[in-house]
DNA sequence: TGGGGTTAT
DNA sequence: ATAACCC
């Protein structure tokens, strides 16, 4: 049991990338901390430890049985969640970030002053830390928190789906903390308890950013608990892993992190991969892909974008080495674009010969070879008939042309096909 | 483990 | 194009 030495300062969850704001903040919630009087309504500045961000974790069973027998439940939660704000990140199937942070101000904004002293918690709090209605960073939480219920009630409600979630100042402690209470809980951190929640982790590696690779590049300098890689020098750090990821896990193994939620949006790419024991011989090659193609084209067609660059990705035999794919991409030709989706041309052929040509670039067929993985992945996915093409693309396009907006030609149609409506 | 995704270099 | 990360 880590019985936490004599931290100076149990910090909140802060996150700026700039020295000077984390110090400030410091200063901030050290005074939040202390001072049981009245806290100063007025934030000083919207300083990073300021935000709201929850991390909503579907129930792994719920996700999986509801989503494969239900595949239209897939992008749901998104939907969903996006009502209650704009900024949702995917990450994975099963899981979200929204950032609360202004729904949070506009709730603080409604209630008299009155009625602060009755905001209360909705789920769990982290280590059992005391609310401290004094601080207006407990307020900020604690209403986040009742959102936190609010979005899994509706996801409940709508769509059938029980998760967890965790309310904190930034996504990682968000997300660290929504795995606190299990099954179809939630957990709000409050500041006062970060550094507790980052030393329950027992290993580095359950820092979420700190991957395989950079486990083991830490074990080797003898760094294994998030103590050691808080105590470590930044310098030496910094030499091994670059000052780039020396810093930001530094700064994670501290529960700070100042990325922001991005909204995910749309897929930035399709693929479809298959794995196998081996595949030595082209037309076993050309099989697969075609395979991989097909069901390729019919998601490609459902979303209604339209790729712009085809890439093969393939994994040699190499004496399980861990990890050892490459690739080759190249743009599809505009030709091939525009009858992209319509099901009305053979897009299949020009696009195996396209592909097939990338993987003879990689593998010399004339040579024995050995398989086991194919992929194939469409990206560079570009929006049709939305106005943000350049002038000249404006100019020359027709109302529902499928011109490509990456070549620097676009030719004028020939003939205008209702391509995007099936 | 496999079958998805993302970003940074 | 690759290599890391996430699930």
């Amino acid at each position: 049991m880590e019985k936490l030495g004599v931290e100076p300062e149990e910090e909140g969850g802060g996150d700026e990338g700039d020295t000077e704001a984390w110090a400030m903040e410091l200063a901030d919630v050290g005074a939040a901390a202390s001072s049981q009087g009245v806290r100063d309504q007025v934030l000083p500045t919207r300083n990073s430890s300021s935000r709201v961000i929850v991390h909503v974790d579907l129930d792994c069973f719920y996700a999986q049985v509801e989503m494969i027998s239900n595949p239209e439940l897939k992008d749901k939660p998104l939907e969903l969640l996006e009502e209650f704000s704009p900024v949702v990140e995917r990450l994975g199937f099963d899981e979200n970030f929204v950032d609360l942070t202004e729904m949070v101000e506009k709730r603080l904004q409604q209630l008299q002053s009155d009625e602060l002293s009755a905001v209360t918690v909705s789920g769990h709090v982290y280590n059992n830390q005391s609310i401290n209605l004094h601080d207006i960073l407990h307020i900020r939480l604690l209403i986040g928190s009742q959102i936190a219920a609010e979005m899994r009630e509706a996801m409940y409600n709508h769509l059938g789906l029980t998760g967890c979630a965790g309310v904190a100042s930034n996504k990682l402690l968000a997300k660290l903390v929504s795995g606190v209470f299990k099954p179809n809980q939630q957990t709000v951190l409050l500041p006062e308890s970060c550094q507790r929640l980052i030393h329950s982790l027992n290993h580095i590696k359950e820092i979420p950013g700190i991957g395989y690779k950079t486990a083991k590049c830490l074990e080797a300098l003898g760094i294994n608990s998030v103590h050691d890689l808080q105590t470590f020098s930044s310098k030496i750090l910094e030499k091994e892993l670059g000052i780039s990821l020396a810093q930001r896990i530094q700064k994670l193994s501290f529960g700070e992190d100042n990325s922001p939620v991005i909204p995910s949006g749309p897929p930035q790419s399709f693929s479809e991969e298959d794995s196998f024991k081996k595949c030595s011989s082209e037309v076993e090659a050309k099989n697969k892909i075609e395979e991989l193609l097909a069901s390729l084209l019919n998601r490609v067609c459902q979303d209604g974008r339209k790729p712009h660059t085809v890439r093969l990705i393939i994994r040699r035999y190499s004496s399980e080495k861990h990890y050892g794919r490459e690739s080759r991409q190249c743009p599809i030709p505009s030709h091939v674009i525009q009858k992209l989706g319509t099901g009305n041309y053979d897009v299949m052929t020009p696009m195996v010969d396209i592909l097939m040509k990338l993987f003879r670039n990689m593998v010399n067929v004339k040579m024995p070879f050995h398989l086991t993985l194919l992929s194939v992945c469409f990206c560079n996915l570009k929006a049709v008939n939305t106005a943000k093409r350049g002038l000249i693309d404006y100019y020359l396009t027709p109302s529902l042309s499928t011109t490509s907006c990456s070549g620097k030609h676009s030719f004028k149609m020939k003939d205008t096909h209702m391509e995007d409506f099936p």
